[in-house]
DNA sequence: ATTATATTTCGCCAGATAGCGAAATGAAAA
DNA sequence: TTTTCATTTCGCTATCTGGCGAAATATAAT
């Protein structure tokens, strides 16, 4: 039971289950979740790392940054994956989240991926 | 979300997860219930009230007793129901609730349902 | 009417937890 | 090496919540 518990518990807590959803859709890392949430990053590193505790979550390091997606495994098998996905299509909270997220993932990207300038350096400046 | 959610909360708690599986079997008056978890009828009482706002059980009143079943719109359609009895098939903690239930289930059935005896009386009293 | 029983409501308390900022850690850039 | 940035850990606080007992409510039995 402990685990059914633990899952429940950690997705039914509305700041997690709003990064729950955000990963549903690609790999993000922390400072882009905390931009996307408007919390701290202290406070938004402790739910990753409660999520990641329960197994509904994995973690990719690259350098500074730190990848996380919805680990494939609970992905794969768990019933209350797809449960959660057809409950929270429509509310408005998710949908604003994403276009939140859309828009960071634009600056992201327009950062990391622009043509190198004069001096030669990209910006490798995240947050 | 906040239907979401608040599904998940309530039985994302130990307490509610227990009374959620036993009230997947059968229904249960209160004073059941709370023999069975072995806690106050005011604690037990609130707990019940909120998965009854949740939308999750519902309630038949007969005389003083108030009976709960789990709510049949819910059983229904919801596929988080089928996940929960799938997990928690093999849980010891459930599988000790059943037996002690079971066990006042019998005691109760014995008290209702005996002859009636010399003075004409059935002994009413459940708890 | 009075008593007894089942349930709910209320007020309280102790423990859990989500939030923050500051400090610590780790890795890349200067 | 020193600095900078991303992330995590730590310490703290305010709030939430599960537990209890007592009181209130409701219904059946005496």
């Amino acid at each position: 039971m402990k685990h059914t518990l633990n899952t429940l518990k950690v997705l039914g807590e509305e700041t997690r289950l709003r990064i729950f959803m955000a990963l549903v859709d690609q790999e993000l890392c922390v400072c882009q979740i905390v931009s996307m949430l408007g919390l701290a990053a202290s406070t938004t590193s402790k739910h990753l790392a409660l999520m990641y505790q329960a197994g509904i979550i994995e973690q990719r390091k690259d350098g500074r940054w730190a990848y996380y997606s919805i680990a494939s495994d609970w992905k794969a098998k768990n019933k209350l994956h797809k449960w959660l996905l057809e409950e929270l299509a429509t509310s408005d909270k998710i949908k604003a989240d994403r276009i939140k997220l859309a828009e960071s993932l634009r600056q992201w990207a327009k950062q990391v991926c622009s043509p190198v300038d004069k001096d030669g350096m990209t910006d490798e400046k995240c947050c």
